[in-house]
DNA sequence: ATAAATACTTTGACAGACGAGGTATAATTG
DNA sequence: CAATTATACCTCGTCTGTCAAAGTATTTAT
């Protein structure tokens, strides 16, 4: 896809499902689409990487997970953003800028 | 130290340390101090994590090391970056700005 | 009919980060 | 002068996030 190797957007992984979560909520396949469309298809994410950062955040308590209710196509699986999910993002949006700084003043 | 964890900094360790030996060439300890003298304090390379790099960049080619001459204090292994070094750090550096672009319209 | 797209899941391997521990010398400090 | 701190390097083993590969199931397009 991309020369930008996993380990430069390594650990944004969770960040950028939750930042997708925000607006509204979605699946993976969705949430897939979304972040390629968002950078033009420079970037996606790979499916296991993805699934198992929902795993995760579910595990952590920031997303929540229910099955979607379609009657046609394949189903879906939702995931929603919780109060310390958000809490999260917040943070994670922080760090970023100030890792940001620090990489940018050390190369 | 602070709050950014490892992940957002993985994957520039090489670059940083290449980064460091751009100007001239230098040893493991001296290179973490000027690590934290650039970032005033925010961040320092683990020790594990800086030779486990190096030996990394050597087997590269990126770098190559000799025994520095000192006559008093530890003995100091210095590090050299070479011409694919100088090349990998070019492109990691525009990876690098790629990357950042890419991580602020996902987050 | 067949291929492609949608949608999710599991397993196992890999690589980079790093905690913990170790070695050795020189300088400082009480 | 003994003890501590600073300088300087190294190894081992563990952890975690990424991801290739493989699989399941449905719907749409060719």
């Amino acid at each position: 896809m991309v020369s930008i190797t996993s380990d430069l957007i390594r650990g944004h992984t969770d960040t950028i499902i939750l930042a997708q979560l925000l607006s509204k909520d979605s699946y993976g396949y969705e949430i897939n689409k979304a972040i390629q469309e968002k950078t033009q298809g420079r970037y996606e994410a790979k499916e296991a990487t993805l699934y198992s950062a929902f795993r995760r955040l579910e595990e952590l308590g920031m997303i929540t997970s229910y099955w979607g209710d379609e009657t046609t196509g394949a189903r879906r699986r939702y995931y929603s953003i919780t109060k310390l999910g958000k809490a999260a993002y917040e943070k994670n949006k922080e760090d970023w800028l100030e890792a940001k700084e620090l990489i940018d003043s050390l190369i």
